[in-house]
DNA sequence: TTCTTGTGTGTAACCGGTTACATGTTTTTT
DNA sequence: AAAAAACATGTAACCGGTTACACACAAGAA
């Protein structure tokens, strides 16, 4: 690999004047531009982006820090943020924390040690404190941490209550929910919604709410108990699409036909919602356009453009597929 | 953020003996060590990684270029590598490259300007010759490029014979192929794994071949047209599991019934498997154990160990599910 | 006692860029 | 014609580490 050294050898000028064409700064003589740029093509020189970092304390690199990459939420998401990095010439580094605390801020002090310009997090256990002690730009994703942490989401809380108000309108009378882990803001929000709108029918039962922990497996199997038990439930919100898969096996595997005899709803809106049959309906976000405003805000951020709503946040929209009874 | 000659002022000593405690390297007193050690904690201090990489020629870091990471089996490939990398302080570049020869070697300069110590790549298109011109550390996985490249991969043509040779055990008469895109080798291989197994049967019908392209909506498409053509198929080798989806859904919609009158087997065994109902009977790669391989081979190959069998192989094996006819 | 050898530490060059500053030349302004 | 501004380029410091080399001193060998 040639150095600029060796380009300003082969040009016969200084390493300063390389680095004025190379940067597009300073003044540089047309012919001397030209005389450096055919040195530049003769030796192929690609300037070594470590030694710019170590100078301007930048490295063209952000970070993406989501709990785990096989949740089928996540790549949708990392495609999008990777498209936009890729545009810009930027970097992304990719990290799973298994929602583990110790994990992230071990992320932590690698991207800082590593010049990294930014991150982009989903988490709930990063306390607001933590972040801006750290002081690195950070947009936070799917779950917002804070105010004062700029974030990019969805109304999860609206959205859940037009989910079980749709499973209501095609004519379900009892309706349960697979429920997100605790304390994960969005699944907490989704909760509520769905609370919102169940508590006062006559029919609530506490029961009907189960705990599928993000876990399609653990969902199949909570949901067989609970469909066993109450054999009634004729609709079910399921706090997302993962777990939506879950519910679809459940039932299938007991013979109860979606969505004949129950109607399923997930959240998020992932691709696989359309490739199982029945297709899933679902309150879908946009989940490209949701990381790429995540990519966008950030990189609005380190370049120090002002960043009007540091808070983002989009719509999810009902996507019917074959998983509800249809509405006549 | 202090340095490394804060760290000296503050324990008294010069940047060299800093350094020597850090790296563990060189003549220590053991009471110079400790004051050093205490200055760190005092300051909080932790080497700068650039600036490392700039006189080290090496960013601890390694690149993973896949061909889009929303297709589920390669997010499992990346776990298993971050994994692996995570617990040898290395970090993990995600590139997504579409099958795109040029975005392959736009971020392969991108790579050698970081000083990335590696990468693991699944491609196509990229030739033996650029890549030992590019000199640097390399891994192929999924597809082989050339014995020179190493690799690790799994026996694709043997595989897909064994998968044939269990619809034809399970009793399935007529037994179509829906293969991956032409000139991907694993594709390929599989492709002649299964046509070695049928090309001599009476019932065989070039007809029975189809492309799939890795695209679920594509093979859903395609399998119905196959199937309301040649009512008398009783089996579907599907070149892998995501396409198995989209025949499963083709079925489905067209009221054929999985297992009862149609057999199906994939190939790769992603999660996703074991999510559908029914189950997909697959061909299992033991994926997590590739991508670990991978990024171990690549680690070895960076610290300069000698790498024994640079083509690594491995087996693939049948797990069945419950697309498949049960045998008796 | 003198010569090695081992221990302990500092100085400064180096990695490959960027840029402040100095210097000289040309052009424009007054 | 003199002063100011714009242009053009080079020198060297700097970013924050690592390490070759020099030097001083102590312990062991001859």
């Amino acid at each position: 690999m040639s150095t600029i050294k060796d380009v300003a050898n082969e040009a016969n000028v200084s390493v300063a004047t390389v680095s004025r064409v190379l940067n597009n700064n300073g003044y540089v003589n047309e012919d001397t531009r030209k005389k450096v740029l055919k040195a530049i093509e003769k030796l192929d020189y690609k300037p070594n982006a470590v030694a710019r970092s170590l100078f301007k304390k930048q490295s063209k690199t952000i970070a993406l820090i989501v709990p785990d990459i096989k949740n089928p939420f996540f790549p949708e998401i990392a495609r999008a943020i990777e498209d936009v990095l890729n545009n810009n010439d930027y970097t992304l580094i990719l990290c799973n924390s298994d929602e583990h605390e110790d994990k992230e801020k071990k992320y932590f002090d690698v991207m800082k040690q590593k010049y990294v310009d930014g991150v982009i997090i989903v988490t709930s256990t990063l306390t607001p404190n933590y972040i801006e002690k750290n002081n690195i730009p950070i947009v936070s994703l799917d779950r917002p941490i804070h105010q004062s942490i700029p974030s990019v989401s969805v109304n999860n809380y609206e959205g859940a209550k037009e989910a079980v108000q749709y499973l209501k309108k095609i004519g379900c009378k009892k309706i349960a929910h697979v429920r997100g882990p605790v304390s994960v803001i969005n699944a907490d929000e989704r909760y509520k919604g769905y609370l919102s709108e169940v508590c006062n029918e006559p029919w609530f039962n506490k029961d009907y709410i189960i705990n599928g922990n993000y876990n399609v497996l653990e969902t199949a199997k909570a949901t067989m108990v609970l469909l066993s038990k109450h054999r009634d439930i004729d609709g079910i919100f399921a706090g997302n699409d993962y777990m939506a898969l879950g519910v679809l096996k459940a039932a299938t595997q007991m013979g109860i036909r979606i969505p004949q005899d129950l109607s399923l709803i997930g959240f998020d809106g992932i691709q696989l919602c359309e490739l199982t049959s029945p297709e899933i309906t679902t309150m879908a976000q946009p989940i490209y356009e949701l990381g790429e405003s995540a990519a966008k805000l950030l990189l609005d951020m380190i370049e120090g453009k002002a960043v009007n709503p540091a808070q983002q946040e989009f719509k999810v929209s009902l996507k019917i597929g074959q998983s509800t009874k249809v509405l006549r």
